[in-house]
DNA sequence: GTCAATTCACATGAAAGAGACCACGGTCTAGTG
DNA sequence: CTAGACCGTGGTCTCTTTCATGTGAATTGACGA
């Protein structure tokens, strides 16, 4: 390292600081998990929740409870709220929050238990056991302790997309198998119409009771960023006119406050970067386009190799000016992507299921068409714009799967 | 011209295999007293 | 005698393959007017 990039690089450290300093006052208030003493708009939803949960702290059991509404409309930072409160009345209340949605818990039945058991502290190896066996510690964990448990399932509905509704069945009927501990079970969904798949005992068990969390609208969102801006922020840091906009972009999208907040964030944080002393609403834009671009090449990166090789060989045969792909199309360009990078070929039937895949992200867009005669297969289209297209044939070249000529391939 | 049968090119499902990982218990080995 | 190394067994997890079945409309061909 020369003496100069020392320099320089101390320069842009010593500059970030100073600039941090200036710039917020607690960054973390813009995080989308924290949680604020007050939460504008809420106070029917918190009331109400309290109110179900206040049983717990005479010994009581709790009715079960079902939270609707979309991403971003509170649902988790009131529970977490609620339930931190009713924590403090009474310690002995033992509250597990489990994201349902979070890789390691949601595959299978048998993680899930696992990090119940693990949250009520007890150690469970990550494989290995028989399912019942961790049931049965989660339970003996449970009675054991004699307490009140609220087990909070975040994002239930990803659980039973994957492992069916059989383990709510014996969550809600828990209380039955214990005779020291009472389970109260609250399960926040983001989709509304979650329930109506459910086994007709699970649903009439679990929500007992429901609230429902309407989206904010702007004025809201407004709300809610304002207060929020006040704590992350010093003074006139952010210019008139900026969290308008942030909370009007948010609210279009079905009023997702978790994105309010992460524009906002980004917009502080690309001011900083380019060293203004103001959060401008030129940012804001900045920050949108950014959002939407960091997002998909995340996803993109760290899809597995055979799914990169799927999204190579579609980019592809866009690029070599081919209308209407079908899934044939791709899996023969494929074919000779996975020669010519030393990959293994999967059969068609699994590069199907890779573009659904690419599908469900939304990098791609695949509709199912009959084309009467001529067959039925899925059209697909590419859903990326020019700059995330630039960035993911980076990520793709670095792994051989896409080569700079773009004439190879075309047919 | 009409209508049912055919046909294409996959989609979609179910089940099962391969190869990881991991815990647990038993056996072997070397170090210690 | 004991701690640790080293199996073998039995369990789960993920990614795939194999086998089976499903599907929607353009096309075909028989049929009747």
């Amino acid at each position: 390292m020369t003496k100069q990039t020392q320099q320089t690089l101390h320069n842009i450290f010593s500059n970030y600081m100073q600039e941090k300093t200036n710039f917020f006052k607690n960054r973390d208030a813009l995080s989308s998990d924290y949680i604020p003493d007050d939460t504008p708009h809420r106070d029917d939803q918190i009331k109400n929740l309290g109110s179900i949960l206040a049983p717990t702290l005479r010994g009581a059991k709790a009715s079960n409870i079902f939270l609707y509404g979309k991403t971003g409309t509170g649902k988790t930072v009131i529970t977490k709220y609620v339930t931190g409160e009713l924590n403090k009345m009474n310690e002995s209340i033992k509250i597990v929050y489990i994201n349902c949605k979070m890789k390691r818990v949601s595959d299978t039945e048998y993680r899930l238990l696992a990090e119940l058991a693990r949250e009520m502290g007890r150690k469970v190896p990550a494989t290995g056991l028989p399912t019942v066996q961790v049931y049965q510690m989660f339970l003996d964990c449970l009675d054991e302790k004699k307490t009140n448990v609220i087990l909070v399932l975040d994002e239930i509905d990803a659980l039973v997309k994957k492992i069916g509704d059989g383990i709510l069945y014996n969550l809600t009927r828990i209380n039955q198998n214990l005779k020291n501990s009472r389970v109260s079970i609250i399960g926040i969904s983001n989709d509304t119409s979650f329930t109506d798949d459910l086994d007709a005992r699970v649903r009439s068990t679990l929500s007992e009771e429901e609230i429902i969390f309407p989206p904010y609208n702007a004025a809201q969102l407004q709300d809610i960023l304002k207060q929020r801006a006040e704590l992350a922020f010093h003074k006139s840091v952010v210019e008139p006119g900026v969290i308008e906009k942030c909370a009007a972009l948010a609210a279009q999208e079905h009023g997702d406050a978790r994105r309010a907040l992460d524009l906002l964030r980004m917009a502080s944080e690309i001011a900083e970067r380019l060293g203004k002393n103001r959060v401008t609403i030129d940012c804001v834009d900045r920050a949108e386009d950014k959002l939407d671009l960091d997002r998909v090449v995340e996803i993109v990166k760290t899809q597995p190799k055979q799914s990169q090789a799927v999204l190579a060989s579609i980019i592809r045969l866009v690029e070599g000016g081919k209308k209407n792909i079908e899934t044939g199309d791709v899996f023969s360009v494929y074919e000779r992507i996975c020669a010519s990078s030393g990959l293994k070929v999967l059969t068609q039937r699994r590069v199907s299921d890779l573009v659904a895949e690419l599908d469900m992200l939304g990098i791609i867009n695949a509709k199912v068409v009959s084309k009467g005669r001529y067959g039925r297969t899925k059209e697909i289209r590419l859903q990326l714009g020019k700059r995330a297209l630039e960035r993911i044939r980076g990520v793709l070249k670095e792994n051989y799967l896409i080569r700079d000529s773009i004439m190879e391939g075309a047919k």
